[in-house]
DNA sequence: AATGAATGAGCCTTCATTCAT
DNA sequence: AATGAATGAAGGCTCATTCAT
């Protein structure tokens, strides 16, 4: 596992900018990230060629730990609880990186996130996909395309998310209310 | 007596803008979005003070071109009969849009857009609402917060756009997989 | 006398040039002195041509006002009185008008101010060389250059001048102390 | 252990800006100044905030520049004498750095320079002033306010710069005249 | 003649990236 | 590897001047 240079540093660059980012959105000088991660703003590009190439792998990494929640589901449980367990995870996952939410959402929409980062981004969301496929079998939405049916699901989400952001104190009702609006959506 | 200050070449402007920032986002350079317009870069700031006026009163022109397909609804119809008039004049607003969507996507995250524009732009939705408001009486979320109920609503359309953008040769039926997807969601 | 368009107006410019440079400079836009001058913006070019022929003309016009009391010296009296008389004109001018005053000081040092403009200001002063040669006859600066002679005088009174605006309670005795210092050196 | 911040650069930019103020007068662009001082253009920001930061910067340091003449008096001579030697010393430095003289005429009227600034530079004038009280004492300048001697004297001095600039033939000759202009002045 | 919109060159400053140390 | 100075392209905006009305 030859990995070269300090993983610290990267890692504080990358968090960073996750700061700065939501602070200052995706124009924010390199060299305020710099600052912000301790580290001179020279040695930002020894770890990431360029800017593009940082804002490319934070967004992977974000996404990357936003899907770390799907994993290790209860097997044996019924689809509807898997999924809800699922669907908890994510949500407190929100709520406890508020940052890393919004830094998603900047980067999502940058013209600078290459196509590729993209479709990196969507497999990790798989074993989602996997298991929605099973939430939807004999319901109303059976023979959608699986591409909207996972759409829809991460934008219900991404609503439900917003709102449990801006009334914490209630966000525990705001998650069930968003998951039993999707499970009534898929059936 | 002097030449006058022509809507027409604001508008130019206006369209021009919302070209060049899908093609090139919101970082587009003003002159870039002058030539495409057909008018020197100085032009611009007679009609514009500065490029954030630009981006702002765009945003609202976009908001508002959207939000008039909501207007004149079949009264005596029924609420969902309503609703999915409102629904289909919107997704076909949205296909024979998508770079005014995709204009409205980007500005929608952008930090230029200030609070002010933003609460503008949700007046014009206050029709839909009162829709909405009738929507889900009786039904399982008549307890949610109007401002979720909105959130959702808005979310969904979006990836049904999406979509139907994406594969316009089914844009008929995915707008009414979407529409169900969300009726199914309030009843 | 064949004078096109209005000479009001030509005047009008002039005055708020000169008030606008006394108070943003000379870098002041043309645009703001038509503002202050109550005309549109491209009227300004129709009275001068360029930015820099209003600096010339403006440079002109005040040096002549200020040389204008350097006529009717009762011309029977003594040198002295004579030149005592001059001097609190001139101050007298200078009290009254700290404006003109400023934009002169202004416009000397701007290398807008063509050659040809700065000898025809000089030549205004051509009385007061006159009247200089004859106070200095006999003195110690009998053999000093004339033009040296007549800056040392413009120095003197540009100093007193100043001190005379910062403390105009007591005008004039600083304009008594001033001539006096010049005379001094004179004799 | 990167480049250090060098002096001579600094030093470079500021003579580069007094030449080219010289030639170009203070809204020389900075690029000029920079490609003058052989520096890109982005350099001169590193040693200088602003193209106002730099003007105050290099007027403090050519009034320093100026005053420095003014040390090292020959203590034991008569007033004078001291003053005397004080005033060649002041013309010598003008009519070695024509250049440096005129930048500081330049910007001793700009609007740039703050208060501050200006302040600053008059510090550096309070040996001067000491002499001069010595100076003026018993003669007819005895009670008149210091403010108003330094200007004179600072007048009369900067008239014998220009005249000795403009025939550096008979520069020793116009020093010695100015000088006793001045003296009989105070005497 | 008067107006003010139209034009486009120009300027200060920023900032991603490179490079000397 | 780390630092931060050096570079220079680029951009938003200004403004003298021109021009259509």
């Amino acid at each position: 596992m030859p990995r070269p240079r300090s993983d610290e540093k990267r890692i504080a660059i990358l968090e960073a900018a996750t700061r700065v980012i939501v602070k200052q959105g995706l124009s924010a000088p390199t060299m305020v990230i710099a600052k912000e991660a301790g580290v001179a703003n020279g040695s930002l590009f020894t770890y990431f060629e360029t800017k593009t190439d940082l804002f490319n792998q934070l967004f992977l990494e974000l996404k990357m730990e936003m899907a770390t929640g799907a994993m290790n589901l209860p097997v044996d449980a019924e689809v509807r609880e898997q999924f809800f367990h699922l669907w908890k995870k994510w949500m407190n996952w929100a709520i406890s990186n508020p940052e890393k939410r919004r830094a998603i959402a900047q980067l999502s929409v940058s013209d600078e996130i290459t196509p590729v980062t993209r479709a990196a981004g969507h497999k990790m969301m798989a074993h989602v996909a996997d298991l929605l496929e099973r939430a939807r079998a004999h319901g109303p939405m059976q023979k959608v395309s699986m591409v909207f049916l996972v759409a829809l699901m991460n934008s219900v989400a991404e609503a439900t998310m917003d709102f449990m952001t801006q009334d914490p104190a209630n966000a525990k009702k705001h998650s069930k209310e968003g998951f039993e609006a999707f499970w009534r959506m898929l059936n």
